[in-house]
DNA sequence: AATTATCTAAATCTAAAGATTTAGAAATTT
DNA sequence: AAATTTCTAAATCTTTAGATTTAGATAATT
């Protein structure tokens, strides 16, 4: 959660120099806000968020060719807890996709009105996502999608429920591509004790090999119950 | 698209009489937004909708029970296009979340001011999504994880670039986990064929058998090259 | 024209996988 | 106490899977 007792620490990135200045000011009006620096490059840009390390970072996307995207990607690899929030020119949908996809938490067009823009600052320094309602469309859709295909593995009975621990435990490696001998040695038990547990696994999953086993594993949610796990951690 | 020479079509539903009608007037001052029905019932409101098959549907989450989320399924099974709006009391971020994932595609808060429950409305009757602000977040989160899972897929030299086309067909049906006869029989060639394709493909894609095989394939983004498909789909 | 990549195929072999039956020990449940 | 489930194991057998070598026919490239 924030500190509201702090000022907010912001970065400013924008390769052209009247926009740089008036954003500058715009923020500098807000007595909660710091600009801790503003540059007209990007490469700069980076020098400055490691020597303060910002809390918010204000960046132009459209700066000299594709550089926005990539600064993006950058700032995040510094693993600083920087939160970028992007402006832009443009109404592109697929660049803020983009934009957003490298790690961006914000996007706020420059035709907006300034109270969106400190709008959009208090959003994503409280740690939230501020966007326009196209993207957040998109990312809802993205997830209903995922939810969907997600919830058609459960279809049906699952028949990985009837397995028992030491069958969960064997299909578990199997899932690893791990052969009877391995398996064998990581359980601590015999080949043919293995064997045994696989031929009841393939009954209870109606499948005739491994490869079936494994495919019906991961298309019907196998999530391994972590039993001895640990214990073959050494192995 | 919208058609904005037509009035929106809107349903209510909401057990609690008062607001029923005080979101009723609400709604009917909006010279473009037509009324088509108002219960306090969910059963009630599938009546309904299956008749007037309304633009939107305005529903309040916290009826009687859980029926609620029920109700959203229920809508949407009926293959009607009609967009669902959640009204509720409670900000329950957990409750928004599952109403979203069964297929509502926007959520207002009772205490919000009028003039978002509109902003809300026009949003979602475009077709697009409207959301507070924690659950684009989280929503957002969603995407951001699975594209990061996804782009893991990709790191260092996929290894799946390297195999042929045929290479290609063979192992989309290994990851279907079809055996050595039924592949040859699907391409119609020889089973020793099938044989030499999948140790060349074995030794491009460095593993040993055909589990480790469709792990990898799978693991990385493997999608068959659509070829001779459709000259299988008769076999 | 020569080289290289790809697809095809056979033969041979070894190793691994899978099927099936039987059975004892321990833990759980009824 | 009796019955059931689970885990263990061996023996035996059949069937795939996989390794390796060799090689002819096209197709694509240089």
């Amino acid at each position: 959660m924030r500190d509201f007792t702090k000022k907010l620490r912001v970065l400013l990135i924008d390769d052209n120099a009247n926009h740089l200045r008036g954003i500058k000011e715009l923020i500098s009006l807000e007595t909660s806000y710091n600009v801790v620096g503003a540059t007209r490059n990007a490469n700069l840009g980076l020098g400055l968020i490691k020597k303060y390390h910002p809390d918010i970072v204000l960046m132009d996307i459209n700066m000299p060719e594709k550089d926005g995207l990539q600064a993006i990607q950058a700032i995040n690899k510094l693993g600083i807890s920087t939160n970028i929030l992007i402006l832009s020119g443009y109404d592109d949908s697929d660049l803020i996709y983009r934009s957003m996809k490298l790690g961006a938490r914000g996007y706020v067009l420059k035709t907006m009105a300034s109270s969106k823009l400190i709008d959009a600052i208090e959003t994503v320094a409280d740690g939230k996502v501020y966007l326009p309602s196209v993207l957040t469309t998109r990312f809802f859709e993205y997830f209903q999608n995922a939810a969907k295909e997600e919830s058609n593995a459960f279809v049906g009975e699952n028949l990985l429920t009837t397995l028992t621990g030491r069958e969960n435990e064997v299909l578990d490696l199997l899932t690893q591509g791990i052969n009877y001998k391995s398996i064998a040695e990581k359980l601590i038990i015999s080949e043919t004790t293995v064997k045994t547990h696989v031929n009841n696994i393939f009954q209870k999953l109606q499948v005739n090999d491994r490869t079936n086993a494994v495919l019906y594993a991961l298309t019907h949610g196998f999530k391994p119950s972590v039993t001895s796990q640990s214990v073959q951690a050494a192995a």
